[in-house]
RNA sequence: GUGGAUGUAGCUCAGUCGGUUAGAGCACCAGGUUGUGGCCCUGGGGGUCGGGGGUUCGAGUCCCCUCAUUCACCCCA
């Protein structure tokens, strides 16, 4: 077949058993979120364009990467891109700031992005993410990154390791960038091309770098210029975490790609993605809520890549599959097995049908493709009242009662009949 | 946005120097066995060789453009 109508570049259509696998993995993340009382939040896939223009004034996601269009009413609206913005947008209109703190949200959730496609890379990929407001405390940050590595030991990753750094507030961030800045300028004209655009553009993003390693090396020490609450939060972040048994250390040159964090970011990479490309990663946010005509509300989060997260875990979470059943039929069958199919699902037990009207052979060989027992109806048998249970994978077969609770009884413990 | 690689059946790939009707394996369907899958045998369906243009008597093959996939950079999950 050919055809013109293939998927937008950098989307994916997701089968089985794939499909299988990121399901397993998004109720594990739902579970876990619950688990630390965290309420499920389900946001629009686009939002009035304002809401991520004003968080994102400087980044390349809002900047350069965003879906946008304009309706048949004239509104300005953008594919989310992301997912705290489009949260604390919804925090404030539901006027969640009067409800009981701290509000503990996670989402599952589409986002889009217009970048080139490559390794992991897509223009909609999914995050599973959570975000925590009204503390203050650095035991805020600490839980958000308990939650999220939790998650991915759950999922079979034992050891991650947290790189974390502060990027100070609004009171100790100004005299280090000018720091920075002031540094680097010593440099200009012998800096990679990027660096040269990053020193006018993001002055922090001078800090990781591939290229100018040994400029930065000489630079000024962001921990240095951290006010005494800063230092403190920070600190106290480590210890919280540590006290716990994770694995967490400093990354002094990591920074993050959003505007609105403060004081804590952090990330988790895995050796087998590389090492630019990040697991997942948050931070704190405490300016957010108000920037979006909330009150003064602080907050942290983070957001994770399911399909990455699905790259690293590898082979060790892997599709779960449940013994099923196949009814098959002999010519002039098809009515009973119908209804011995029907009865078996109505008892919880999963079961499919022929619908093709095959050869008895023909419905066996589907049936081998697909289940581990085949209830075989007609005949003989079915005269007596009974059918025959069969294990594909053994080859052994028995002649069972036809009674509805009889079969299903006999495949729920088929192992005891040495089936 | 920048740079590289690759596009032939559902999948993995052959296809010689440009030459007849484009092949294989796997997968799918049917039959061999009108009551038994997997192994085996036989047969079948499925391709405008990514698309467009050009060179040529003749293009899957050579040239140009384009689209897509993929990898890296930027950035990010």
């Amino acid at each position: 077949m050919r055809t013109e109508l293939k998927r937008p570049r950098g989307t994916q259509d997701l089968l089985a058993p794939e499909s299988l696998r990121v399901e397993r993995f998004r109720r594990l993340a739902f579970d876990t979120a619950r688990h630390y009382g965290f309420d499920p939040i389900e946001t629009p896939a686009f939002e009035q364009s304002a809401v991520f223009l004003k968080v994102g004034e400087s980044t390349d996601v809002v900047q350069h990467e965003r879906y946008a269009f304009t309706d048949a009413g004239g509104v300005e609206l953008t594919l989310r891109p992301e997912g705290t913005a489009a949260v604390a947008r919804a925090y404030v209109e539901n006027g969640l700031y009067n409800a009981p703190q701290p509000v503990r949200l996670f989402y599952w959730a589409p986002m889009f992005r217009r970048e080139r496609p490559q390794a992991l890379r897509y223009r909609q990929h999914t995050q599973f993410g959570a975000e925590l407001f009204g503390v203050e405390d650095a035991s805020a940050d600490a839980e958000i990154m308990l939650l999220s590595t939790a998650v991915v030991i759950r999922a079979g990753l034992s050891h991650p390791v947290i790189r974390a750094n502060s990027l100070g507030c609004s009171l100790c961030r100004p005299a280090y960038r000018s720091a920075l800045v002031q540094y680097y300028e010593g440099f200009r004209g012998q800096l990679c091309q990027d660096c040269e655009r990053r020193l006018d553009q993001n002055p922090l993003r001078l800090l990781d770098c591939k290229v100018d390693q040994a400029v930065r090396e000489g630079s000024p020490d962001l921990s240095l210029f951290w006010c005494p609450e800063c230092r403190r939060h920070f600190e106290r972040v480590i210890e919280l975490v540590g006290a716990t048994g994770r694995l967490i250390e400093r990354d002094p040159h990591l920074v993050r790609g959003f505007d609105y964090y403060t004081r804590t970011v952090f990330e988790v990479g895995h050796p087998e993605l590389g090492n630019g490309t990040a697991l997942f990663g948050g931070g704190r946010y405490d300016g957010l809520v108000e920037l979006l005509d909330g009150p003064k509300v602080p907050g942290v989060g983070f957001g994770m890549g399911s399909e990455r997260l699905l790259a690293a875990l590898g082979t060790r979470l892997s599709a779960s599959s449940q013994p099923s059943s196949y009814v098959a039929y002999l010519p002039g069958f098809q009515g009973q097995a119908w209804i011995v199919a029907e009865s078996l699902r109505v008892r919880g037990l999963p079961c499919q049908t022929d619908l093709l009207q095959r050869s008895l052979k023909a419905q066996l060989r589907d049936a081998s493709r697909r289940v581990q027992y085949v209830l075989i109806v007609g005949g003989e048998e079915w005269a007596e009242g009974k059918l025959t249970v069969k294990n594909l994978e053994s080859g052994a077969q028995h002649v069972v009662s036809a009674d509805p609770d009889d079969v299903a009884q006999v495949l729920v413990h088929e192992g005891a009949l040495g089936l």
